[in-house]
This record gives structure tokens, C-alpha cells and sequence, in this order.
DNA sequence: GCAAAAGTGTTCGTGGTACACCCATGC
DNA sequence: GCATGGGTGTACCACGAACACTTTTGC
């Protein structure tokens, strides 16, 4: 973390930062065949958020996403999408916000940046539970997985746009697998087998599909080269593995 | 229009709206199968730019957009679609603004509150060309319908901005045709032929479609009720009437 | 041989394409 | 009658669903 925005919540005016804009990240994981989500934890409060951040001045407003992205979990290279922009007044209350600041000790006043109202960009995220360093921003105590199943009540908003990354993710799928911005290369090794694929559709779609109509759509598609076998020493027909075709 | 919103470039301060966010639409009619958008001309500076405006501090993020869309359209009752929200440092460009506004004989300072970085949340409007009352902003000098295909270069990315409503409009046509907010109705009159709708379909594709499939699919969507046939005084057959179910 | 997982084949229904045909209407 | 546009029928193809069958592997 840089210690450029480490302590963003000392300067009561949010300087260096767009006013009144933020932005929101709804962080899938996969864990044995778990769909997972990164909130954020304030103590003593029993308040949770989703991750989020500010755009500098001089950034563009994805570079802002990415960089964020990264601090919350280590990570660089994530296939990231921005998906709706939140701008109800509604998500303007203090409450949550000065209970969190409070619980950590400050007093804000009533104008403080960080209590005013923010419009909020929302993106979602998928990255590999295996490689992420979850980190807590500034005001949290931690930073988690949670299992969709099992979400908190979140701050503000953030339960729907919960419900709205997710129902983008889900439509999206097919057309954004293949390609240069494949969201599922960074999920898998760079050579996987057609179960492995189905696996992570089915983790995300939340429903089982069937193995024959999958593996022929996906050979339909024309973004999977077949390489050689995986001789895994289980006691069955070794799966091909499959690599996704990069066409330049 | 509203006295409290008309002067708004005089407010040195922007005070009322929510600094550093705006709005850019992308206002679709229709004339004589046609696709046009609305642009606003700015006079002796050759400028064009979308039609945009400002949230107001008390008010939603999307009853803004569908505010500024009544000033310049003078109609309620429009379909409105958020499709993205466009925030690079690119769009920082103090230039085109300034000479815009000098050309309206200002003199504004480097850090006029319009001439500072604005993130904008990108909405598409889908509007009936012969109700609409285009009506210029207190910037520009009018306010006029130019086809796609003879659009001018535009201010800033707002090339590109109408290039992903358009992209954003195709690929929802199917999927928002039906139900109570469907887009297609405000376009139509209450009742309406398959043919018409059918060309509404082809204005908006920018191509021909298959008579007897149009047909079909259409039908096949549960979405239209058939109602008597109308005689227009043709000499062919007469068409049935259609609309759209009302479903509570 | 047997269980387990992988790959492929077959059948079926659906939905789109392409084309054809008939129907209604006003001149 | 005839041109014009509207409605429907039919043949075909692509694709997904559902199920079956075969293949490969380690025990």
C-alpha cells in the first residue's frame, strides 16, 4: 500500500482525490468450488462493506479500479468490468460511516469528505483465491471471504449492488470467455482440462450443467486449443488440456 | 425550464450540483425510418457536443438524468438506459469549453467550476422524434437532430460515447422490448402493425430484417396482444393491430 | 474385471433462415 | 384481374437438451 493514500482518512478534505466520487468492488474467489466475495470487517461496529476506493486527480477512473484492486489483493493483471454507477441519495448516510470512524478512535464533524455524499462506480472483479493477499484499507479491521450464501447485511447499498455485479457476471459469461480479456484465463493454470472449465461456470452460475452439451459448446466457440493429455493418476481416461487460442 | 437551473454557467462556484460529475446523453428519435441524435451546436466556435447536465445535491443520480432529459426534450415518460460511466484524464481538456464559452462572451478562469475534470455517467434515451420540442442549453445555440451517418466530430470522447449507446441499445433490443418499461411503446401508438414495428426494429439495427421471422419471433414472445385490423385504405390486405400486454 | 471420468454419438425439440404460397384489399 | 402488402406453411439447418455408448485409466 502506498503511503500516498494510506492515510486518507486523516485529510479532512479529501484532498488529491475527485470529490464526491467513489468507487465500489464486488470480488469474486473461488474456493473448493465456492463462489466468494471480499468484504470488508470494521470492529465493534457489526458493520461490513464492500471494498472501495477514490479516484486521484490526475488518474484515469479505470486505472483508479485497478489500483485499488491491487491494494486490496495484491494483485495486478484482473479482469475487471465496470458495470453500473450508484447515485441514489439514499446511499447518502453518515450513520455507518461515523460509527466506523469513531470506532477507530476519530471524531469527525459533519462535513468531513469522507461523510458527505459520494455517486459510486461500481466494478466487478474475478480473481484467483489462491494468489490474493486480502487486505483491509485504512479504516477496516480485515479484509475476508464470504460465501454469497452466507452475506452479511451490508452498508448502504451494497447488497444490491451485490445482486447487480452478480447478475452481470452471470450474463456475461459467454461473451467475454474467449479473446484477449478472457475472464477465466487468470481463474485456471495456462493449460486446464474441459472439467476444470465446467467447474468454474458452475461455481458461478450456481447450477450444475451438463458435461456433453458443455463440452461441445465450448469446442463450438473456437477459443480452445487441444494439447496433450493430463495423466493425473486417477483411475480414468485422462482428460485432454486445453489452452485458450491468443489471436493477435 | 427551470429558473433555477437556466443560469447555470454564471455560478462560478457550481454551487447546488455535485462538483466534478456530469451527465452525457445520448437521445435517439426517429424520422421517417431514420436513426438521428440529438446534438447541441455551439455558434462561430464549430463545436458540437452531446446534450449533458449536473446532479443536484438533493437528488437521485438517475431522476437528474431523466430531468435534464425533460429541458432539453420537453417530454416526460422517456426510455432511459445508464450504459457506462466515462471517466478518463482524456476528457480533461479545458480547451473546447473554454472557446464555448467566450464565444458567449465569458472570460472564465482556469478553475471555473466548468472547466475542471468531470467523470460522466453515460445515458441513452430512446425518444418519439415528432413529440419531442428540442430545446438548447444556456451554453449552445441550439439544439438539432443529425443521422449517425452524418454525425459532425464531436467534443472531447463524446464520438465514442455515442458509439457504445449504440452498440449498448443493439445488444438490449431483444431483452427490454416487453414488460412495463419497454422502449418500444413510447415510440408507437397504442395500437400499431407488425410492419411497424418491424421498421422500428430495421432504424435501430440499421438493417433489413426477414418479414415472416420478424413475425414469429414476435409472437413467440408472449409480449403482444392481437387486437381488430386495420383498414388504411390500401390496396393489400388489411393488418392486424397489436400492443403490448400489460402485465401487473 | 471394475469403477470412475472423459470423449463422442444419437435423438429430439426448438428456433432461426429462406422461400413459397395464399389471402385480402382497392384500383 | 392485378398489384400490393399481410399472414402463414414448409423445408432446412444450427444448436442445446437428454441420454446412451464407448474409451481410457488405475486399482
Amino acid at each position: 500500500m502506498s503511503g500516498n493514500e494510506s492515510r486518507f482518512e486523516q485529510n479532512s478534505e479529501g484532498a488529491g482525490y475527485l470529490p464526491g466520487l467513489a468507487m465500489d468492488f464486488v470480488i469474486f474467489g473461488f474456493d473448493q468450488d465456492q463462489l466468494k466475495i471480499l468484504l470488508l470487517e470494521y470492529r465493534n461496529t457489526n458493520l461490513f462493506a464492500l471494498p472501495g476506493g477514490f479516484v486521484k486527480e490526475n488518474e484515469n477512473l479505470n486505472d483508479a479500479a485497478r489500483r485499488v484492486l491491487g491494494e486490496r489483493t495484491g494483485l495486478a493483471d484482473i479482469y475487471l468490468d465496470q458495470f453500473y454507477t450508484f447515485g441514489d441519495l439514499s446511499r447518502y448516510d453518515q450513520e455507518p460511516l461515523r460509527t466506523i470512524m469513531q470506532a477507530k478512535g476519530m471524531d469527525p464533524k459533519d462535513d468531513h469528505w469522507l461523510l458527505r455524499r459520494f455517486v459510486s462506480v461500481g466494478y466487478y472483479a474475478l480473481i484467483d483465491f489462491r494468489r490474493a493477499a486480502p487486505t483491509p484499507d485504512p479504516l477496516s479491521d480485515n479484509c475476508v471471504w464470504y460465501t454469497l450464501e452466507n452475506l452479511p447485511a451490508l452498508m448502504l447499498d451494497h447488497n444490491d449492488i451485490v445482486k447487480k455485479a452478480l447478475e452481470t457476471l452471470r450474463a456475461n459469461l459467454d461473451r467475454k470467455l474467449g479473446g484477449n480479456e478472457s475472464w477465466a484465463a487468470p481463474l485456471l493454470a495456462k493449460a486446464f482440462t474441459m472439467g476444470e472449465l465446467q467447474k468454474l461456470y458452475e461455481t458461478i452460475l450456481g447450477q450444475k450443467l451438463r458435461r456433453s452439451g458443455f463440452q461441445r459448446k465450448m469446442l463450438g466457440l473456437d477459443i480452445l486449443e487441444r494439447l496433450e493429455k493430463q495423466y493425473s493418476g486417477g483411475a480414468h481416461k485422462a482428460p485432454y488440456l486445453y489452452q485458450f487460442i491468443i489471436d493477435k
